[in-house]
RNA sequence: GCCCGGAUGGCGGAACUGGUAGACGCGUCAGACUCAAAAUCUGGUUAUCGCAAGGUAGUGCAGGUUCGAUUCCUGUUCCGGGCACCA
């Protein structure tokens, strides 16, 4: 009876789906366990090797949970809306619907070979309109909502109207514009349409004018994370900053709260390191600074010079920039003020001049006559350049504004300058620049031939910024001599008492950007009145995306939808959703997949709760865990969930790399006769003499190769050329190519001739990502035909652990296979059939059995599959030499077998007459005592080094051992005079004892 | 530039909180079976010296702590990943 992989693995999958063995109920009287793969956007390539690994990986886990006795929770789904749908309709005038359905359906039908125990029952689709009816309710939850910084929670937004007809906003200043101050009574005072603006400002989810990431090719928006080095990252085109009206998630306002939830999850420190830079908490003060701008009106021609300047102190002498325009005429005090974001306000009196984003609204109004032209031909020069320029250059540029704060503390004035190196996003969009301690103030400095304040003394050579923190002041007033890290907060007290300063937190991260001028995605539910935003009743739910033939973009800026009559007849929002608006929610949605009353219900997310185990890439570092972190939160500040952090424990699988073959091809120049030959017959070499090019004899080898497969032995070649060229890794044994399956590959190669070494035509290797234009793919399918998804999945597990990345090597699925072969040779014998029996087990093949059973549990409970497996070779390899074919302990081998290969596991476990299913099967227990060890022989040395033997039983406790060593005769002579300071005892090693 | 992670045979990789390297698999060599091949089985396989028993060196490099270091510390090189004017 042989092992037939392939019957076993359709019966049983088949098997398995009509008894309904993966369905999941909700058991209050079980434990759970809730296993996720991040689902995956169904797209139109197929699947390799690489796609499968983590889904496995789940898949082990979840199978080994379940056998444990857990209720475990193991869903599937797709992550249907998205850009690549659209963009293939827009090419090929297929509706995203039509197309994604059928890469779905390609998916599960790979998917399926592989023998996953998803509960394909609660399989979700965010396409669908029965959950994407969810998504737009959630995002009214979002939309009716504020975060109550007090609180430090979201609440209803009524709750808000009324707080604003009590007293106002004043306890709750604006997250939208802080200037908007209102009290209870002006607050009654505004008109509805006012009203409405204000509360929009506060909303979670809330539509606003502002500077967006534009892409002209996709004709949309994008989210910061899906802007790379300023191109898409889908695509790969151009973005640039545009103005536009567009609707947001206020995650800002999470930001703390997703920071310090990072503690308490099970996450990698490099993702969670992510996460934390991508917020980017900072800590340090707001300043603000007096300005003295100068006239902005020219000066009239032979205007006596003004000097009534006060206010200015005396200028350090050696100071040209501050001496020549302090001389100059026309300077009056003017009311303005610049106010700073610093992280260091320890430097201040090291600030040496001013910086303001280009786009500051100060500029204008302080800029002086005289610097009037070269600031506007500036600001022309800074928009005129892309994003993408900006950050590839890096140039140091600006421009000075003509006008001067004052130091609050010496009174000094300091040039205003204008530069792209300060962002107007980022705290005030100003920045007090302190060359000596900041590398880009300290390269602007010298560019500009500002001179430089040194306030760290020998810490500062001249030539470079210093950054540190621990040197003593200088020149810094009443700061001097105190080390800096300590004058941080002594300055912001005084900057407090002063009135002028305050301390303050900032971060990096932006509000999310919620709304695609597309098609395929969510609708809004939300209807425009007169510039008023109204949301849709949720009866109205779902507000189902309409049908269009044409997918091409809405006029100004709009979505598609904005050309559908019906939808615009009824003033209905044009915008739909970005990708992550489904996917913020869904392992919520597996909890409850089918209710109609809600998106899912307490009881449901009470017993489910955390995500127990995610599993997934890490690209979604700062997009989707980011915002799922955010709803998650949301819909607990609202009591719909009673959770806040929805995962427990993240496992980022590692990439699969592609392992590349390559085939050298010779371009030869002669004779034309020669050229025109090898048009028809190209020439391939293997590595071994491409491996020798530039070498003397590689001409010579050449040509008599060239010679021999032409058969003209008088043939002469003026020059060699070899073009590197990938060959499918599908042909290519190990590094051998197979030359007749290569001539079938392309048609062009028909006719292809081979210089070989040794007999073999040898590729180059070399490891890439894993692609189809690199012919390096390998296909999951290919696999499992040939050697079975049992094999396919072990050995998935088997090249290295999870979350690592490695590259594919198909060769040592063989190893694997041969192990599963092995396994079945315990049972049953190509001819005598049946081997296995109802005997006893000895102690040895028990022990043997427990050894195994220990270190199988322990490998896949800490996710060490790899290990795991290797295990499991070993089990089996000892049991095959024990010649042991008893069921009592076979069975037991096959039950910790299953999670890795589920398949034969059944299949054998059906065969040597167990009632049920194996996946029903309980785990079994180690049973300790036959783990237990017989005495054997130890060497016992003094530091180290070997005197004599001891015989001692292998499960000697470690004071046992220490007990007999010093009760040794040999020993105790040895230490006469000295008292040993430990006793170290090496399990099948030696015994030490250190004096 | 900054921040993480890593470096172990020909290859993928083992070695749990320091315990006396190289598990397991691939590849390879030798042998058994076979007319032969495949499959299967047995044994060897870090390098080096030795007929052998055995010795010596050895976990990127240079040091340190320790009776003992792949594991801990310091410095350094290389590779992978993330961020990139965030004040």
């Amino acid at each position: 009876m042989e092992y037939n992989f392939s019957d076993i693995e359709k019966k049983w999958q088949h098997q398995w789906t009509v008894d309904g063995r993966y369905k999941v109920k909700t058991d209050p009287s079980r434990p759970k366990y809730y296993v996720l793969d991040m689902f995956p956007y169904p797209s139109g390539a197929g699947l390799h090797v690489g796609h499968p690994l983590g889904y496995i990986a789940s898949d082990v886990y979840a199978r080994f949970k379940r056998l444990k006795g857990f209720n475990v929770l193991h869903p599937m789904g797709y992550d249907a809306f998205g850009l690549p749908a659209e963009q293939y309709a827009i090419d090929h005038g297929i509706h995203p619907a039509v197309s994604t359905d059928a890469n779905i359906r390609s998916f599960r039908k790979q998917y399926d070979n592989i023998g996953f125990c998803y509960d394909w029952d609660r399989e979700v689709r965010t396409s669908d309109a029965k959950y994407y009816k969810w998504t737009q309710w959630i995002f009214l939850q979002l939309f009716k909502s504020w975060y109550d910084r007090r609180q430090g929670k979201a609440m209803p937004v009524e709750d808000l109207v009324g707080i604003f007809e009590k007293e106002g906003n004043l306890a709750h200043p604006c997250p939208g514009n802080t200037a908007t101050r209102f009290t209870a009574a002006e607050w009654k005072g505004f008109d509805h349409r006012r009203q409405e603006e204000i509360l929009m400002n506060y909303r979670l989810a809330y539509c606003g004018y502002g500077e967006v990431n534009w892409c002209e090719a996709l004709g949309t928006v994008l989210a910061n994370d899906e802007v790379i080095n300023g191109v898409s990252e889908r695509g790969g085109f151009p973005v640039v900053k545009k103005k536009l009206r567009q609707w947001y998630l206020r995650i800002t306002d999470y930001a703390d709260r997703l920071l310090e939830g990072l503690e308490k999850v099970d996450f990698s420190d490099s993702m969670k390191e992510m996460q934390s830079n991508w917020i980017g908490k900072s800590f340090g003060a707001e300043i603000t600074f007096d300005v003295y701008a100068p006239d902005t009106t020219p000066a009239a021609p032979g205007a006596p010079p003004t000097s009534h300047v006060t206010g200015f102190a005396a200028h350090p002498p050696g100071d040209p920039s501050l001496a020549t325009h302090t001389t100059r005429s026309g300077i009056t005090p003017a009311p303005h003020r610049l106010t700073v974001y610093t992280t260091r306000p320890d430097t201040l009196f090291g600030v040496d001049f001013m910086v303001v984003a280009p786009e500051h609204e100060l500029i204008e109004k302080i800029t002086s006559a005289e610097q009037h032209t070269t600031v506007e031909e500036y600001i022309a020069y800074v928009k005129s350049r892309s994003e993408r320029e900006r950050m590839a250059e890096k140039k140091i540029t600006g421009c000075f504004t003509g006008a001067y704060a004052v130091h609050p503390f010496t009174g000094l004035h300091i040039p205003i300058w204008i530069s792209e190196y300060v962002l107007a996003g980022y705290g005030t969009g100003a920045i007090m620049a302190v060359p000596c301690g900041d590398e880009r103030d300290f390269k602007f400095a010298q560019y500009f031939n500002i001179p430089i304040t040194n306030i760290i003394g020998e810490h500062f050579n001249g030539t470079e910024a210093n950054p540190t923190k621990e040197a003593k002041l200088e020149n810094s007033g009443f700061l001097d001599g105190i080390v800096m890290k300590d004058a941080i907060v002594f300055m912001i007290e005084k900057l407090e008492q002063k009135g002028i300063g305050t301390r303050k937190v900032n971060y990096r991260m932006r509000d999310a950007s919620f709304s695609r001028q597309r098609y395929w995605g969510e609708p809004f539910p939300i209807i425009w009145q007169d510039g008023i935003a109204i949301p849709l009743d949720e009866k109205e739910l779902p507000l189902k995306l309409p049908h269009v033939e044409k997918y091409g973009p809405g006029p100004e800026g709009e979505g598609p939808l904005a050309n559908v009559p019906a939808w615009t007849a009824r003033h209905l929002e044009t915008n739909t959703m970005p990708g992550y608006a489904g996917s913020s929610w869904y392992f919520l949605r597996y909890m409850d997949p089918h209710n109609d009353e809600v998106f899912c219900s307490r009881a449901a997310s009470d017993y489910w709760g955390q995500v127990d185990l995610y599993i997934g890439g890490t690209e979604h570092a700062v997009g989707h865990l980011l915002y799922s972190r955010m709803w998650t939160k949301a819909l607990y500040d609202l009591g719909l969930i009673g959770h806040d952090e929805p995962y427990k424990r993240l496992v980022n699988q590692g990439m699969i790399q592609g392992s590349s073959r390559f085939v050298y091809r010779l371009e030869l120049k002669g004779t034309h006769q020669v050229e025109e030959r090898i048009k028809k017959t190209p020439v391939f070499i293997t590595y071994g003499i491409r491996n020798i090019e530039g070498e003397p004899e590689f001409h010579e080898l050449v040509t008599l190769g060239v010679r021999n497969i032409f058969n003209e032995p008088s043939l002469e070649l003026d020059s060699i050329a070899v073009s590197t060229l990938h060959v499918d890794v599908n042909i290519v044994d190990g590094s051998e190519l197979d030359t007749e399956a290569f001539k079938k590959w392309r048609a062009e190669y028909a006719n292809a001739q081979f210089m070989l070494e040794d007999g073999k035509y040898v590729c180059g290797t070399e490891v890439e990502k894993m692609s189809k234009s690199k012919f390096n793919t390998v296909n999951p399918d290919d696999l499992v035909n040939r050697y079975g998804a049992d094999t396919f999945r072990m050995y998935e597990m088997f090249l290295g652990p999870v979350e690592q990345s490695k590259p594919w090597d198909t060769k040592g699925i063989e190893g694997v296979h041969r192990f599963l072969r092995k396994l079945w040779r315990l049972f049953f014998d190509e001819n005598k059939g049946k081997i296995w029996t109802t005997e006893q087990a000895t102690p040895a093949e028990l022990k043997s059995l427990y050894k195994t059973i220990k270190k199988v549990e322990e490998d896949t409970e800490r996710f060490s599959f790899n290990t795991g497996v290797s295990a499991l070779m070993i089990g089996v390899n000892e049991l095959t030499d024990l010649k042991c074919h008893k069921k009592e302990v076979l069975e037991k081998l096959i039950v910790i077998l299953t999670p890795y290969a589920p398949h034969v596991a059944e299949e054998l476990w059906q065969l040597i007459g167990n009632p049920g299913s194996i996946l029903d099967a309980p785990y079994p227990k180690v049973e300790e005592k036959y783990l237990v060890e017989t005495a054997k022989n130890y060497p016992i040395a003094i530091n180290g080094k070997t005197r004599t033997e001891l015989n001692i039983a292998l499960d000697a406790t470690q004071q046992q051992v220490e007990a007999m060593v010093l009760a040794d005769e040999t020993v105790k002579k040895w230490l006469e005079g000295n008292s040993p300071k430990k006793v170290i005892y090496v399990r099948n090693k030696m015994i030490n004892v250190v004096i």
